[in-house]
This record gives C-alpha cells, sequence and structure tokens, in this order.
DNA sequence: GATGGTTATGTGTCCGGTCACATTTTGAGG
DNA sequence: CCTCAAAATGTGACCGGACACATAACCATC
C-alpha cells in the first residue's frame, strides 16, 4: 500500500532507493511449482508444449501467488514491446479520439498496448513527445498530422519501425499515410458553395502563426481560396483569426466579426464543425436566418452537428476508419510479409448534405 | 524502413524471430567515446558527475550515434518504469480526457508516462485492461470510476501500488479518491428545481442493465429522486430508457417520448449535457420554448452548454482539476514521504445557472 | 614527494523474463 | 526388453541498462 520507507531515510530527497521487488517472479511460480523457469514460461506463453498435469501445478502456482508475467523484462527478451505509439494534438477533439478508438479496434486483439500522448497543437512539444515515446521502444508510430518541426523529421526519418502519417494530406508523408485532401475539402465546400448560386462566399479560421498552428485548417482555408479564384469569386470574406484550434467561441466570435465586416456574406465554410456550430448558435442570437440568410458549412461531422437547427451540412471524413486502417497497416508492416512500397491511402471525404446551405 | 525478413523466411508465419538490434546500445556509445558503459549512464542521468570534456566525448558520440536510451532495460533495472495507467469509460467523452490532461499537467514534468486505455463502459473489459497494465508495472493506477467487476476489485486490492478512483463518488474507493458526489448532483438539481416553484419534475437517464451501466449517471438520478421524495414531489417523470452512454441522439429522442407521456412536465434534468443539449433541440423543433414552457439541466458543463441558445444551465465539475489533484496524490504517495491515511479528496460541484431553466 | 581526501571513471552483477540448445522422459514398434 | 523418434523439461546466456562497489586520477597540503 505505502512504500516502505528506505532505512536510511532523513527525510529528505532519497532518490536511489531501489524499492524492494513487490511482485512475484517467475521464479517464485517455478520454485512453488517444481519446475524450471522456463516451463512456466512456456505454461503462459505455449501451453500446449506442456504436459496437461504439470500445466495445472503451474498454474495453480500462478494463481495463489498472483503472479503477472513483467511485461518490461519480457519486452528486454524478446524484443518485441508491444506498443504502438500514438500522437495526438489533443485528447479533447472527438474525431482525434476516434482515430485511436479504430486503432484499438484492430490492435488489441492482438495484444498490442497503445501508448497515447498529445502536443496540444506544438511542434516543440511534439518532437519531445516523439523522443519520448521512442525511448520506449513502439513497435510503431501513429501519428495525426504530417507537419513536423525540423527536429522531429529527423527523429521519425532516422527511425526503424513504420511511421504512419493519418488524418492529414498524403503527400510526401515521411513513410506511410492514411488520410484524406483538406484542400480538397475546402474545394469542395467552394464547389458545393458555387454549385448553390452563392457568389459571397467567406470562411472563418484561426490565424496561423508560429509554432501552434493549425495546419489542416490552413490547408482547407486554401482549398477553398483555390476553388474561388478559380470561379473568379472574391477571397475577402475569409477570415483568418483568433488562435488554433478552433471551438463553439470561436465560430460564434469571429462569425460575429465576418457578419460586421461583410454584412453581405451568403455563404461561410468553417474549417471545423465547433465552429460552425458557435457560428449557427450566433446566427440564432442574432436573429439571421440559417440557411435562408445565411449558409453555413463546417468539416468534420461532429455529433453535435446532426442535432442543431437546422443540422449542420458538413464534409465528413471518417476517422474511425482512418484509425482502423492505420491499425491494419501497422499489423501488416509488422507481419511476415509487409508491403515494400510506402502505403498512401486516401480514406476520402463526403459531403454531408443537411439543413443549413441553402441556394440562392 | 522495412523489415529484414528472416534469413530462413518460408513465407510462412515466422513468429520467433529474434530481430536483430537495431539500436545503438550504451556499449556502442560507449566504445566510440572510449568510456566505459557507465560513463556513458552518468552522463546521461547524472551530467554533474563527469568532467566537462568527457562529457562533451560522450555527447557527441550519443548523437553521431543517434542513440535514445531504452527505457524498457533501464526500468528493469531501476525497478521504476515512469508509467501511470489510466482507465476510462471511453476517450471520446471530452470530460474524462480532461481527467487526462489534468494528470498530464502534473505528472509529465515529473518525466512520467500516461499509460491510457478504455473500456467502453464494459467491466469485463475494464478488468482485462487492468490486467494488462499491470504487466507493464506501472508505479501507480488511476482509474475514471468506482465501479468494478469483482475480478477487478480483487485485482486492484492486492496491487502494490497506489491505486486512485477519481471523477465518481469518494465514497469506500479502494484505496484513494478524488471526486464528487453524484447523488449530491442530483439533490442539487432537484433542489434548484424546487426552489424556482417546480412540482412536476422528470429526468433523462439510461437503462442501467448488467455489464455495460453508467453507474454515475444512475447515482444522480437517484439524488434527485430522493430529493423529490423528501418535497413529496412524484418521481414518475424519471425516464431510464436507452443504452449508456448517453448522447446528443439520446437527449432529443428521450425527451420526444417524455414529452409524450407526461406533457405537464415543467423541468428536465438530464445526466448529461449531451443529452440536455440533445433535449433542448427536440424542443426547438416541437416549438417548445425553453425555458418558458420546460426547464432543462444538463450535468458536466461541456462546452456546447455555453454557445447554445437559451445557453444550459448545468452542474460543474472540474474534471482538469480532479486529474491535477490526482496527479499530486500520485507524486505524493510515491514520494519520500507518503501519506500515510488513505485521501479522499472532494472537488465539489458548481450549479452554473444559464438561460435553460426558468420558474414557475 | 608521500599523504589523504576529493573527483572521475571502471568492473561485475543483477533486474525478470525468453531464446537456443541440451538433456531427460515417454511411448510406439520391432 | 531394447531402440529411437517425439514429447517434455531443463540449463546457461543474453536482452540493455543502472546499481554497488572498486579503482584510478587529481590536487592541495605538509
Amino acid at each position: 500500500m505505502t512504500r516502505a520507507l528506505p532505512p536510511t531515510a532523513k527525510g529528505g530527497a532519497v532518490a536511489s532507493d531501489r524499492p524492494p521487488s513487490r511482485h512475484a517472479t517467475i521464479r517464485d511460480v517455478s520454485k512453488l511449482a517444481d519446475v524450471s523457469r522456463m516451463t512456466v514460461s512456456r505454461v503462459l506463453s505455449n501451453p500446449e508444449l506442456v504436459k496437461a498435469e504439470t500445466r495445472e501445478r503451474v498454474l495453480q502456482a500462478v494463481a495463489s501467488l498472483n503472479y503477472v508475467p513483467d511485461r518490461t523484462a519480457g519486452s528486454l527478451s524478446t524484443r518485441r514491446t508491444g506498443f504502438v505509439a500514438l500522437v495526438l494534438p489533443t485528447l479533447t477533439n472527438v474525431n482525434f479520439s476516434m482515430v485511436a478508438h479504430g486503432l484499438t479496434d484492430v490492435l488489441r486483439p492482438k495484444a498490442f498496448q497503445l501508448l497515447i500522448t498529445y502536443d496540444n497543437y506544438s511542434q516543440q512539444e511534439r518532437e519531445t513527445q516523439i523522443r519520448n515515446l521512442l525511448a520506449r521502444r513502439p513497435e510503431a508510430i501513429v501519428l495525426v498530422g504530417a507537419a513536423h518541426s525540423r527536429g522531429a523529421a529527423a527523429l521519425l526519418a532516422q527511425v526503424d519501425i513504420p511511421v504512419i502519417e493519418v488524418a492529414d494530406d498524403t503527400t510526401r508523408p515521411v513513410q506511410h499515410a492514411v488520410g484524406f485532401s483538406n484542400q480538397e475539402a475546402g474545394r469542395m465546400a467552394g464547389q458545393h458553395f458555387i454549385r448553390r448560386g452563392f457568389t459571397r462566399i467567406g470562411a472563418l479560421a484561426s490565424q496561423p502563426h508560429g509554432d501552434l498552428a493549425d495546419h489542416r485548417g490552413e490547408a482547407r482555408i486554401r482549398g477553398l481560396e483555390a476553388e474561388l479564384r478559380l470561379n473568379g469569386l472574391s477571397t475577402e470574406r475569409i477570415l483568418r483569426d483568433g488562435d488554433a484550434p478552433v471551438s463553439y467561441d470561436h465560430g460564434a466570435a469571429k462569425l460575429g466579426l465576418l457578419l460586421d465586416r461583410h454584412p453581405d456574406v451568403e455563404a461561410v465554410f468553417c474549417v471545423s464543425d465547433l465552429a460552425a456550430v458557435g457560428a449557427l448558435m450566433e446566427c440564432q442570437r442574432r436573429g439571421v436566418a440559417v440557411p435562408d440568410q445565411l449558409s453555413i458549412m463546417g468539416f468534420g461531422d461532429f455529433d453535435i452537428g446532426r442535432v442543431v437547427n437546422p443540422s449542420l451540412t458538413t464534409i465528413r471524413a471518417d476517422f474511425q476508419d482512418i484509425g482502423r486502417q492505420a491499425g491494419q497497416l501497422v499489423l501488416d508492416l509488422l507481419g511476415p510479409a509487409p508491403p515494400a512500397a510506402p502505403e498512401m491511402i486516401d480514406v476520402g471525404l463526403t459531403l454531408v448534405e443537411r439543413g443549413s446551405v441553402g441556394h440562392r
């Protein structure tokens, strides 16, 4: 329960007291069952190699000692940790969590353990996280996002395990990628608005600056910009303001700003459903009818978009599927016949038409 | 990049090929720097013990070999893994994620690494997750929720590391607890409604059944029930229906059901803000004015509650603070002077009055 | 220049498993 | 009852670090 105080405890910082082993070891079990360590080991990993009678005896010893094999020790010997590292921007974004769930769906049955960390959208922090993770000797590393600091990129480039970048653009990954084109998302939004007859199209995004930046959101905005230009439309209603990541509040506040600056805006694309819902709510408060007076489109297909009024038209990427595919890719790459070429899987995007986008 | 195929590869399942070491070891570094292993080890953990000149030489060797110390090996020797295990119901609930963030806030600076898993609200799965985690020899284990299967409870009871149950009731924890009273939350909701003059009070919750059950939500409901009874009010408008965990959709659907069954209901408490927001949206669709015709209260103070119209009155528990306090408790318990008695920290609850609750 | 206390560095062992290989036991067949 | 392959079990080394302790280098002092 409580740690035994080292005998030399002076109340000060006693850093180097090697705590006594409090766990039963394989030797304890082997003695109790009167077999060799190896037999115990076999009972636990290849039971069919051990005679039923002996096996039973060993299992009883295991149970009576509450023996739980130490995977740290096992890993050192087998050189297989069973860890797969996962780096997310944050744990608080459901879509990123879905990537983790998707990975777990595939990897948990194969006895892999996810090592999940996050970097709060900071490339600097991401680099130190990657470094820490590598010290744990994961068998593969999965990262949400393809933008890395110079140091992180160097780290990943010289690593000898599968590296999979997910939920981002699949162009020029370090090794492998499972994702979609963020620019394409922006283009889809633009095309949809244009098809609906809108010409005064705006957008809400964060301002990209320095270490903390939402590269994926920015890419979406660039896609929209490109589409607008292609159609000879103005891009002046695209608002980049505030810090990443965007939120409900961001959407509400910035929609107000956009409306003040460009009262003539007909349709707004938000880099995230969160901002879109915030914008929608701000419209309710201002008495701006959606979609009659203003159309709103989001990105990400968050649950909330389905219940708001009107329901939110959005662009969907299946993040759980991304996780699953990444997980399967990890298994393939770690398997007996790993694919030789880098995999670049594009899971595509779907425009989900609901109620928040009208037409002219 | 790709795994070297074992020389014996027949294309079949080659399970037991011990992959050759692909990482530089401390010996490699020591040879290159022409020092002993121990000097290298010291440079990396107690640099001040090594002469500046030697240190420099070692660091160069480290850099040129891209040496990353293997924490698996280190852990085996020091008997300190630096892992703190965290078991959540799911990764997709922001409040649980906030617990993880709070823990990280405190533990990351102390070089601990969270080992995060989730059990999809299944006690059975939770038990196997705990078992897997223990094999990794975490130095402490933090669990969201205090309800465990018989096996899990046994596992936790005989473990020799700090066990902290968080974000749940703090009564009778296995060891320590950081949380709040869910029943109290229900009572607070009831009291607030009653103060506002309502008598026909209802609630939305999931149906508790079997392995998958939302014990926390159920406790809130029981608190509300108790409060209603205490005031001689009917509890018949409390609706327990559908599977846990509740969601926006659940709230929307079940509010409809409640309204159909009890058109006279004046105020509804939802076990989660998610359900509350869903209910609110359903009201918008049905033309039921909130709060004029119906008052709605949630639990959890999710971001979305602040932006909807009307904004959502809710009961707030500071989940990130829970995480931080749990993290600090871990540090204390692992420190040189661990508290002897079990800690039971109640972080309390706050009623956040916003727009969705009116009065008679 | 011998003495002794720092400071700096090195050696052997162990952590708790698993691997490769060796040895013993078992049982079918002659 | 012996032979011999197959099945069952055991032995020693090793994975990559860190600890405890030993030894060497340094430097001031007398």
